[in-house]
DNA sequence: CTGAAAGCGCTTACAG
DNA sequence: CTGAAAGCGCTTACAG
């Protein structure tokens, strides 16, 4: 592999004058940047990024630390995980993966061993582990989730609150009274995932001023028994008259569920859900639902961390993306629901 | 950021002795060990990557090469790269994510630029563009798939014509004459993914063997477009009395489809599938298949780089993964086609 | 058993 | 407009 300094020789020039032609730094002669140019040609010369990183002090890499084995819906990973890779690679960074049963251990780590320049922290939990590192040495982090005490990173995320708030007046303008609020799984609540938290406490909320009987539906763990749990919640004689959904597993399975009790979505039960774009598309999801924007977050998470890294300088940042409402008419129904009660 | 010259200063020895008492390379006296590892920890030091990398020219990253872009069906990349990120980590590894519109020149430059020590080509096709920049200038790297000629590179994957084996001759044991093949959609073929080229030609081969007629049939590329191909399958006078499913977006699909038509698997029509445990998880999928094994695979690929970073020599490794057949009783029926005739 | 020195491949003050 | 030199933080022959 060629390096600056055959690049130099090649070129009869000394290998700052390289650098510098590389760098556009400083000027240069015509003459000497064509010679450099045409050694690095001849040379098929490319920087050593390693070597320039030592120098510079800028790894150009980003780590996104995951919680993979935790993952409540995994499908749903590998979408951010595209636009985090996209994100940073237009910006000029590689992205790093850092797993870890133990996430903080993996996240100081990564710092004291100076391999990135900064962190991403995927589905960040109210009191993460991974922010104590973090707090004892600041480092630059963004943080996908929003907990109520971030510390001194910045952190982006879908406005959870905002797209519970869309989802709650969509029922209401539609004259519904009551509603059942599909959950997830207990636990994740428990653990503290932020998406959850957000949207439940805004869609009890928003529910109260709107005159909506909100009631808690949790659902099992893993999508077999979601899948049977819905059944029994929708195959009794008390049927809900209308169905909010904030969880992956169950609008997947619903369509399956409904069609298996003879129910339709916008007449027998009104649904509508939070999920994303990507996770409708695959498991053909039919119901009016708050997309959550998987590209948008990620993309705003990479924009926050590089932009820090750029001017280290300022106070937290913290960014809500904000969700949008795509109708697909199972908002209504059943008919003694009437639209503008 | 305390560095190995700090150390020796606070321990009072010079920075080689730290070196060595940290890398165990030569015999340190208890006294010195002592001192060392008290300024170690006092310090809280921690070796710098980017320069042991510069020094000993190995990062200790794999770069895994992701054809995002084009995924088939996406939810099953997670599952991969969970698999490889452990598997990485557990060898002493950080896994470098690589992607990009154009791949191949993606690989060319991560080579180049000296990022990574090896690399992971996932979802190989037959002629891989990614396979070209490795041809020119051999390069470490572990292929996932198995095309005809991986070139110098080592290769890995399920064994695909094992998997496609085994179900036909679980359809053939149970009596079946005659069978659909549902494929992928006719893209994937002409892209050369060699999972589904290498099941197809296998499937056929021993079809004929068997005495087995079996029939192709094309999926169509969305998921919801497969769902309504599958109902006209299935739904017409000439329902086909066996089908053997190669396609994850079919096999997540065909539950509710047979559901609507009123068939039991196992009974009105046999089906038997290959698809990842994990897909069947989150897709609640009940069918006789073969899993696909992904943590397998994943973890072979990265024992296969490793081992071919630490000792460079050797013919290129090609490993087939043997597949495994979950029997959950639906390759049987309808009644025409009674086992053991 | 330990240290001084060279060098991995760069970038950037310093000097002209 | 260009070059010589220092140094980023390590590891490892070389020497004793």
């Amino acid at each position: 592999m060629a390096t600056i300094g055959d690049v130099a020789r090649e070129a009869g020039v000394s290998p700052s004058t390289v650098s510098y032609v590389l760098s556009g730094k400083r000027a240069i002669s015509a003459e000497t940047a064509r010679r450099v140019n045409e050694a690095i040609a001849r040379l098929d010369y490319t920087v050593h990024l390693g070597a320039r990183a030592l120098r510079t002090a800028r790894t150009m890499t980003l780590g996104v630390v995951l919680r993979f084995h935790h993952a409540e819906f995994e499908p749903a990973m590998a979408t951010y995980l595209v636009a985090l890779a996209d994100a940073a690679r237009e910006a000029g960074y590689s992205l790093q993966l850092i797993t870890d049963e133990d996430a903080a251990a993996a996240v100081g780590r990564a710092v004291r061993e100076q391999r990135v320049d900064g962190l991403l922290l995927l589905d960040v939990l109210e009191d993460d582990p991974r922010l104590e590192p973090l707090r004892r040495s600041p480092f630059p982090a963004v943080l996908v989730g929003m907990p109520p005490d971030p510390g001194p990173a910045d952190a982006v995320d879908l406005d959870f609150a905002a797209a519970a708030e869309l989802l709650v007046e969509h029922l209401a303008d539609r004259g519904h009274e009551r509603a059942t609020l599909v959950r997830w799984a207990p636990e994740v609540y428990a653990a503290g995932h932020t998406f959850a938290l957000r949207f439940a406490r805004a869609a009890h909320a928003r529910a109260a001023e709107r005159g909506l009987a909100l009631v808690d539906h949790d659902s099992p763990t893993t999508p077999e028994a979601v899948r049977a749990d819905l059944a029994d919640l929708l195959g009794g004689d008390d049927r809900p008259s209308a169905l909010l959904v904030h969880n992956d597993a169950a609008a997947a399975m619903l369509p399956t569920v409904l069609h298996d009790l003879g129910l339709r979505a916008g007449e027998d039960v009104a649904v509508v859900s939070l999920h994303s774009a990507r996770l409708a598309s695959f498991f053909a999801i039919p119901f009016t639902s708050v997309e959550s924007a998987p590209g948008r977050v990620a993309r705003g998470a990479v924009e926050l961390l590089t932009s820090r890294l750029d001017a280290a300088a300022g106070a937290p940042a913290r960014r809500l993306v904000v969700p949008e409402l795509v109708d697909r008419g199972s908002g209504t129904g059943p008919a003694r629901a009437t639209p503008g009660r």
